[in-house]
DNA sequence: TCTGGGGTCCTAGGACCC
DNA sequence: TCTGGGGTCCTAGGACCC
């Protein structure tokens, strides 16, 4: 099934736009008096103001991670993902803020409609990033390139106050990694011809595709840089990691990659997930374990209806206090959007989990998604027949 | 007092059908 | 009766990304 359409036309220089420490940068818009502090957005609901309106990080006590820091902070190694605990190890004076991702959703509609004036095939890549086709909005607009970028990124400053890097290349690959050489408010070219001197000294982590766990498998292997990964023998890496990443990485250490613009997309599936101010247990603190698993059955209705999608797949997550995770799921004969429905689906789920540890998280998630209202079993219909 | 919440895609294996 | 193959649908887990 299509889900969505996608740009393959004449696409020979791709632009990687990503905005500058967005969350952060939002907020020191509202707030200018902490353009020169180490700030950091994180935590979780219900941060409690502090002396002046302000939460030290120091003062923080409780789960949560660093969603983003400011650049000020960044200099104390604060980044994204790192546990709030050991941010306040790091930079105990950074000013804590509650994400407020509906004005980061407003400035995200706002930044994307600039380019969208300048530029036809964009792709959406999240909240602060998106792929387009500079080359043929440059030519459209009679200008080069690297001007054409510079020229939306003056745009987007103008109308935002915010800053952006841009990287173009001939594909999406090299314009991901090029974004993110020359940051912030930046613009970087990457050719081919750029490979040896640019890409292959970069660790191969920075490669986007390459997370955490390939980067150890191929630290095992002696593979550190992007040069060794580029280097080393393509049916070597086929026997280590399968065929089809083995042969991706391959590729991918050389700059080759062409997969096109996908310039709209359906979703796949919806999901509700909470991770619990403290573990609780299935038997000892059933009754409010039950409360929180309804409430998330409800968002995700809620969210579904508001989108205008049901869905036959229901399944739960569940998170023990060791992290480790397990999820179980089922296809139901007819498609849903309600809270019942998926609080029941969810709760025959729940039974086939082990519910012996404790638990740090519970999630629900709607998948098969379509668009539309579900059918409605009318009453009585059967008689007709 | 480590480790959020929302997603996508891939793989492996089993059930079932032809 | 046995053997085998292909296709589809589904579950569970895992890697990765923003």
């Amino acid at each position: 099934m299509l889900r969505g359409g996608s740009y393959a036309g004449r696409v020979n220089c791709i632009a990687h736009l990503d905005m500058d420490a967005f969350f952060a940068s939002v907020e020191l818009l509202r707030h200018p008096q902490l353009r020169d502090e180490a700030v950091v957005i994180g935590g979780r609901r219900g941060i409690a103001a502090g002396e002046g309106g302000l939460v030290r990080l120091r003062d923080y006590a409780g789960r949560g991670v660093v969603t983003t820091a400011t650049y000020r902070a960044r200099e104390f190694g604060v980044r994204s993902g790192l546990g709030l605990m050991q941010a306040a190890r790091l930079c105990p004076d950074a000013i804590l803020l509650p994400a407020d991702f509906d004005e980061y959703r407003r400035y995200s509609r706002l930044f994307k409609s600039v380019i969208a004036e300048h530029a036809e095939h964009i792709e959406n890549r999240g909240i602060d990033e998106v792929y387009f086709d500079l080359g043929a909005a440059a030519e459209s607009a009679g200008i080069a390139p690297r001007a054409m970028a510079g020229r939306i990124q003056q745009a987007i400053r103008e109308r935002t106050g915010l800053t952006c890097s841009i990287g173009i290349a001939p594909n999406k690959l090299l314009a991901k990694l090029a974004s993110e050489l020359d940051k912030p408010n930046g613009i970087s070219l990457l050719a081919p011809a750029d490979l040896e001197a640019r890409v292959w000294p970069l660790a191969c982590r920075k490669l986007n595709g390459i997370g955490p766990r390939s980067a150890q498998r191929l630290t095992q292997l002696g593979i550190e840089t992007l040069g060794d990964l580029a280097r080393h023998d393509r049916q070597a890496l086929q026997q280590h990691f399968g065929q089809s990443l083995g042969g991706w990485l391959h590729d991918a250490a050389w700059g080759r990659d062409d997969r096109v613009l996908v310039t709209s997309s359906e979703p796949v599936s919806m999901s509700r997930e909470t991770t619990f101010e403290r573990d609780l247990h299935a038997v000892r603190d059933r009754n409010e374990l039950g409360r929180i698993f309804t409430a998330l059955c409800t968002q995700l209705a809620a969210d579904l209806q508001r989108k205008g999608y049901c869905g036959r797949n229901v399944a739960i997550k569940l998170r023990y206090d060791d992290f480790s995770t397990v999820t179980r799921a089922t296809t139901l004969p007819a498609y849903i959007d309600g809270a019942t429905a998926i609080r029941r689906a969810a709760g025959l789920c729940l039974r086939r989990a082990p519910l012996g540890r404790r638990l740090r998280l519970l999630g629900v998630r709607v998948g098969i998604l379509r668009r539309g209202l579900p059918p409605v079993a009318e009453p009585g219909s059967l008689e007709l027949f």
